[in-house]
DNA sequence: CAATAATATGACATCGGTGTCATATTGTAT
DNA sequence: ATACAATATGACACCGATGTCATATTATTG
């Protein structure tokens, strides 16, 4: 956690060092950032940084929190409507979710799916236990579909899951790198759209008939 | 490319060299390798690497080369049989010698795959012009399988390709993942089978009916 | 054997990074 | 105004990496 003292600062000073560092995370994995760039960035002395921050892992985790955080406002919906919806729906709102997300925060989502990638020791380290399995999330909602009827009785819900979980990954990535080479070449429609392509391809492969 | 010394070395001091960097570069980025630490392992002095090599990334070069080399050997039986096969069998094929080449070479896979994540840019400065994105071939596959008749029309076999690729890269990694933890834990064939319902899942969503 | 070519070696200059600390500056409370 | 606390600052010691170069060793050849 910051200091107090980060906490102290001007609002304006905060953010731009906020900034800074959301700009390395993106670009860099955790290991590879540098606090050197950052305070360059940020316009700071070296031993402001040593001020607010125990070290550049303490900013890290720090700036995992928010994206957390605000990622969750973006899961309301889904999270409230999980009996309502259909399996497959709700995978879709998931889907969508995180790219509405990436959509209105690239540069979190840039780091948030660096992250995801990270070995499970790194994930350990910041996220302490390795609140389970990052694919879990999936897997529960698979299972309860084939309780449900949803999913047809012959799938690997585990495979599902492990497919569901690696697409999302791999469908942000591309809409981060297609934003950040043309700005807004790519618009988030023809994501949303590639992401119903790809529901459409493993949600016909696995649903009940 | 190495120089002339590097080959004319005896072959005992060749692999040892060649080793210390497979170790490396399947454990490191190319951006994170480092020289110290291969001529450590090799036990051979600075001034000796780079009589050898121009830089680190001269011998990465070289080792992206071996692997391409050695890949395609495991490919000679889907190669020679695409106008037999059926489009979901070639597939099929491709994910199994992929998890073959996994299981003899795994440390020659895992560069591969780390090679297969780096941006455009790198790939672009290692591949000369970046021949051709890395999903185009599952995507000439799809396309012939759709005017076959294989694919159903409905389904966007770029999206299709997308799919197919990042299983395919997701799946290795989880292969690899699975040999360094646990040695032989998870042996080949829990794999294949696993590739086996992949293919079920996302095949059963594009075929034709 | 002598001379020349090929190879080996490690000390070195240089770079970019980290975390600390003594000191300077600013803010606050009495 | 003074004293005390909070904050700011950048020089510094230290680390680990890179690529080079003068020198040493070994091989080859006439």
């Amino acid at each position: 956690m910051p200091t107090e003292t980060f906490f102290n600062l001007p609002e304006e000073k905060r953010e731009r060092i906020l900034n800074a560092a959301i700009d390395e995370f993106s670009q860099q994995s955790i290991k590879n950032s540098s606090v050197s760039k950052i305070i360059k960035n940020a316009g700071i002395p070296r031993g402001s940084f040593y001020q607010y921050f125990s070290d550049i892992k303490d900013f890290y985790k720090y700036i995992l929190n928010i994206i957390g955080d605000k990622k969750l406002k973006y899961l309301y919906y889904v999270m409230g409507n999980l009996d309502n919806l259909g399996t497959l729906e709700i995978i879709g709102e998931l889907y969508i979710s995180g790219i509405k997300f990436a959509k209105d925060n690239p540069k979190l989502a840039a780091i948030g799916n660096k992250f995801l990638k990270e070995s499970d020791e790194v994930k350990k380290e910041f996220l302490g236990e390795l609140e389970g399995k990052s694919n879990d999330f999936f897997y529960q909602i698979l299972k309860k579909g084939q309780e449900k009827g949803d999913i047809s009785e012959d799938v690997d819900i585990e495979t599902a899951a492990f497919m569901f979980f690696n697409m999302n990954i791999a469908m942000v990535d591309d809409f981060i790198k297609g934003l950040s080479i043309g700005g807004e070449l790519v618009g988030i429609d023809a994501f949303l759209d590639k992401a119903d392509k790809i529901l459409y391809i493993i949600g016909n492969g696995i649903k009940k008939r």
